[in-house]
DNA sequence: CGATCATATCGTTACATCGCGATATGTAAA
DNA sequence: TTTACATATCGCGATGTAACGATATGATCG
């Protein structure tokens, strides 16, 4: 009886949960996750565009700080944001990325083991 | 960039990190490693070889389970022990495989993000 | 409008993974 | 020792991912 809605707010579906990890299965991808974290203190050399705390990290400064090409940047946040794993906002012509803590944390339960019978 | 002991008890590195998560990034083993949560009751209809709980279960059920090949099944799970996420005992012809719940909760922790300061 | 800047997408080559059958290794029974 | 069985490893073609430069899109500023 319990139908999976895509944006169910409890649970995430086995599928959901490898596209996840497959996300984060690479380590540049996994540190810009860390890194965004704590935006506002990992970032703190780079002049925010807006509240880190708020909309994230816009990609000059995730390129900037990782040292890859900018297209490589631009593809991981994409996949990082398919796998639901951070949120995207534009402002003025920057687009800033923030985790996704929710789906994180079930991201977590599942590993720990807290899925659906 | 990080200092890696690699029997550091406390925390998992980075890279054994996305080896992990490399590994749970695939349908057939992460189900594999959610039938290890509870060898008992996923396991019921096969006859054990050992006490599940205590070892796990052997290659033979987990391909009778899957459906899979068993060159197929015996690969994952070389998988899965490299990158630390079960533990095996061989008990006569059959070798047991078990989750290390330690390094699950680890991982779980490194998305959740609690990383050593 | 045209120029400029931030980001996305495309096209490419190199390399890794997938899943299997075939075969090797290793253990135990006969 | 021979046989049988459980598991591991090898070799393969197919498919997927990595990372980049080049280029397209889309927003802003003059």
């Amino acid at each position: 009886m319990a139908k999976s809605h895509a944006t169910d707010p409890g649970n995430i579906s086995p599928l959901e949960a490898v596209e996840g990890l497959k996300a984060l299965a690479h380590p540049a991808r996994l540190q810009i996750m860390d890194w965004l974290r704590d935006p506002h203190g990992e970032f703190s050399q780079w002049e925010p565009i807006a509240d880190r705390d708020e909309v994230g990290v816009c990609v000059s400064h995730l390129q900037a700080k990782s040292g890859l090409a900018q297209s490589t940047v631009s593809s991981y946040m994409a996949t990082l944001e398919r796998a639901g794993l951070v949120r995207s906002t534009r402002i003025g012509k920057w687009i800033h990325y923030r985790r996704d803590e929710d789906v994180m944390s079930q991201l977590a339960e599942v590993l720990r083991g807290a899925q659906r019978p």
